[in-house]
RNA sequence: GGCGGGAUACCCGAGUGGCCAAAGGGGCCAGACUGUAAAUCUGGUGGCUCUGCCUUCGCAGGUUCGAAUCCUGCUCCCGCCA
């Protein structure tokens, strides 16, 4: 195995990391890797707790490729016994729900499918932790367990925390951080990937490790990835976040609405062009700077081509102002909606509806005086033909045509079929 | 166990008998501007068969012409003391 001279190695790693710990130790593995030949173990483990992977996840998992790419060995941990815990992590409070094992396994298949969007799969060692924790007995847990003390957990910061505000610690929970740290001296890793969060585990694994006799591992800690408002942690709840299972075009709209002093992080994070090269694009027109990080990144999880297709679409329907492609059409009964609706029976016999109705029944609002609100705003109009009319009218009832389309503010529109019986 | 404070709309938070569908801020929605970024400005933000009507201020009851506001009980939270 050729591996590249050990400073490329260490720039490419270095990018967008946050903490090498300990730093100093890792041009000496390199080195001794490039000299013997022998690839470097790389150790990323996840808990398969059910994740739609998005692009806060796939930071680490670059950095995994990156390793790849250089010739060192990916080793994947499936924490299936580890999910069985839950990870305490920056968490303030135990997690409550519980997973079976079925729903666990189900869990890993569809992560690994995922996660083979990043890195090369083919080419990565798979390990479930439950491959050795569910063959340790009592007596090899108790032996492990004399290996940590109580006031080497209280050092984790989220632990420190709980126990000063006198939350409940679950002993589990303060097993998680051991286990997770078996894992690696399981795996002999070299260096392990993960979020700064992460420090006292793989600091824990060093221990263990070298308790062991086994060379000690070096975390490689990656920055946590902001979301889509550009303030907090990328993640599903709080609804700021990119799929990597997402659609082109999904993924184009919510890159475009990234605030522009995002783009750099996302640059440096999810992208491989040289920084000195990001800062060029920088300089230029912001919109132009978004469109290529959107289509470089999109590239990377479909094609080149879909890339360059989401982006003109969002050119022509979102910055030109064309209608879009893909409206959804909205069926309407008139008979069963004359029953749903009997103050508009008369209307509907007549094959007309008030407007409010006509919004709220197609889904564009949640409530008739949401809908009334937006009529007054200034906000609803309908198509007859190419050109919007707007509405203006709270009270108006609408002579309902099939192929009509109502647009209630910039974002919602629906396309209108009429059916009769 | 004792003493005290609190529970108000998506969130924070004002309101201590009528002028309260309830100040203010955040968020969110619509409009203007624009690069659907940011910033800024305007309006809105319980429901409805909408110039009016109905329901809401922890829960249940009571006083009153009238209650988010007063009284009683209950539930939950937070301080201080034991």
């Amino acid at each position: 195995m050729n591996f590249p001279p050990v400073d490329e190695q260490l720039a490419i790693i270095r990018r967008g990391v946050d903490k090498i710990v300990p730093e100093e130790e890792l041009a000496a593995k390199l080195a001794k890797s490039r000299e013997t030949g022998k690839p470097l173990r790389i150790k990323y483990g996840i808990d398969p707790t059910g994740i739609d992977v998005h692009l806060g996840h796939t930071v680490p998992l670059r950095k995994m490729r990156q390793f790849q790419e250089l010739g060192h060995q990916a080793v994947i941990i499936i924490g299936n016994y580890t999910a069985l815990v839950g990870d305490p992590s920056g968490r303030d409070q135990a997690r409550s729900k519980k997973l079976t094992e079925a729903d666990v396994e189900a869990n890993a298949r569809d992560y690994l499918n995922q996660v083979g969007k990043v890195i090369d799969i083919s080419k990565a060692e798979v390990h479930r932790n439950g491959d050795w924790f569910a063959k340790m007995s009592f007596a090899d847990i108790l032996q492990l367990c004399g290996k940590i003390t109580v006031a080497q957990l209280l050092t984790r910061d989220d632990f420190a925390k709980r126990y000063a505000s006198q939350s409940p610690i679950f002993l589990h929970e303060c097993l998680y951080p051991m286990m997770q740290a078996w894992d690696s001296v399981m795996i002999k890793s070299d260096i392990e990937l993960g979020g700064t969060e992460q420090l006292y585990s793989f600091m824990l694994a060093r221990d263990l490790q070298r308790d062991q006799n086994l060379p000690q591992q070096i975390g490689v800690m990656s920055p946590i990835l902001v979301g889509t408002d550009g303030e907090q942690k990328m993640g599903k709840s709080l609804g700021n976040y990119i799929g990597i299972s997402e659609s082109p075009f999904d993924m184009m709209k919510k890159f475009m609405q990234i605030p522009d002093a995002t783009m750099g992080i996302y640059y440096n994070l999810l992208t491989n062009v040289p920084l000195d090269e990001v800062a060029t694009i920088l300089a230029g027109h912001p919109k132009e700077a978004k469109i290529r990080l959107a289509k470089l990144v999109i590239a990377g999880y479909h094609s080149a081509q879909q890339a360059d297709e989401a982006a003109d679409r969002w050119q022509r329907e979102v910055g030109g102002g064309e209608l879009p492609t893909d409206i959804p059409t909205v069926t309407l009964n008139l008979t069963t909606l004359a029953s749903q609706l009997p103050q508009c029976q008369a209307d509907l016999s007549n094959g007309r509806l008030a407007i409010a109705q006509l919004m709220k029944t197609a889904g564009l609002v949640a409530s008739t005086s949401d809908a009334m609100r937006m009529i007054s705003q200034g906000g609803v109009s309908y198509y007859d033909g190419d050109q919007p009319t707007p509405i203006t009218d709270t009270k108006l009832a609408l002579e309902l045509k099939t192929g009509m389309l109502i647009k209630a503010g910039r974002k919602k529109i629906v396309r209108l079929e009429i059916v009769k019986e």
